[in-house]
DNA sequence: GCAAGACAAATGTGATCACAATTGTCGCAT
DNA sequence: ATGCGACAATTGTGATCACATTTGTCTTGC
């Protein structure tokens, strides 16, 4: 089953973090549903150890969640969260943005377009995985330019928290056409417009805030 | 020594976590010394598999570094870290302070008072690493308010990358006298003036970092 | 039919151990 | 004196195990 695992060099206990990592921010734990340390230790065939250090690890960052009784389990996400979290993403965001500005070139914003465009792909075919995986692709190629670590950091930690949740959120929505802010922070990027890069930015989070939104309603 | 150990019901990684953790916030490490998992293991008089999941922890939660070669440091700050760190909490604290404001009452405005008198009775004593405990104390006094936990986690994350640098530069500064802006804020907060009381959080953050700089200045 | 209780399986926690890699130290040659 | 290499101590990593608690299930009694 897991033939599909080249690890090599990389310990154990992090290629378990990033295997259930990625299992995670693809949608494949339900919220709620639990991970046990043995059935995860079996499946990977690896031994409890690293198994508890990859759990504990999401579990620092907010990844996973701790029950009472110290099982942990993918959160849940409410409302109120996801609100107080789009807030965070809506000032530190921008903040990037405008720290990439000076550092921005042309290769970067065709880069930039070249992946904004596989996000419409992935739009067409429903893929909301890859959609929300792209996404974060994106943001974090313009972000990366802003040589500032610790501030990317906190938002990729923001996006771990969220992933899950709005890949869900897009699931539902389906192939519907989504107002594309990532165009206008792009021309804003080439024509070096700080206030309507920053704009741009806060517009498109606040936007999954808006889907997410509908999502709470149906329930 | 550790007699002071009075662990009751929490788990012993938690307990080493918490010990740990108190002891780089009040600057027991210094940045760059590194810690053992069998030396922490035997300090504290546990087994080694609690150690590494504090150790662990700490490096997620960023308290603690990882050297290439796997062992756990306490983290240099570097004057672009620091700024990063400060402009991320320039955003995120006056948002979670306005959030506070219409949940706040007299009784928060006075409570808030005696911390800001503690802290000035930390100053006159030179007593850097209480003073930046209480400082903390202050503030997450007033966020609690927001009712917000996913932003006051995110705070509290940058809190502890910051701490033991304060403390540090806070211990060089001695029994300086500084701006009472945490005042500013207690009486923006009793007049419900929602625009003065960002103005004086994000003049508090600021002022941490002139200090900073001042710091790194001389070396 | 169903709720409660007893029993069994599963689970998290912490300890111990073996192994490989790293780090520190001592001695030797230049 | 000083740089260098070999050896020993230290360290992180992963595996395994025992134990107490929790969770799931089946039976029993009403």
């Amino acid at each position: 089953m897991n033939a599909s695992t080249p690890r090599a060099g990389i310990p154990t206990h992090d290629w378990v973090y990033r295997t259930l990592r990625r299992r995670i921010m693809g949608g494949g734990l339900a919220p709620g549903e639990a991970v046990t340390l043995r059935g995860l230790a079996t499946e990977l065939s690896v031994s409890m150890t690293p198994a508890r250090e990859a759990v504990r690890r999401l579990v620092a960052e907010r990844a996973l969640e701790m029950t009472p009784t110290g099982r942990a389990a993918a959160p849940r996400m409410t409302r109120d969260r996801f609100e107080e979290l789009t807030q965070a993403r809506e000032l530190l965001e921008p903040a990037l943005a405008i720290r990439a500005l000076p550092n921005a070139d042309k290769m970067l914003s065709n880069r930039l377009k070249e992946l904004n465009s596989q996000l419409d792909t992935h739009i067409a075919s429903g893929d909301a995985a890859a959609y929300v995986a792209g996404n974060a692709d994106l943001h974090a190629t313009l972000y990366a330019r802003a040589n500032a670590p610790a501030l990317m950091a906190l938002v990729e930690s923001i996006w771990l928290q969220t992933g899950p949740f709005m890949r869900l959120v897009y699931g539902r929505l389906g192939t519907q056409s989504l107002a594309d802010y990532h165009a206008i922070a792009i021309a804003a990027l080439d024509s070096g417009d700080e206030a309507a890069l920053a704009e741009a930015i806060r517009a498109d989070v606040r936007q999954g805030l808006n889907l997410a939104e509908d999502a709470f309603q149906q329930g």
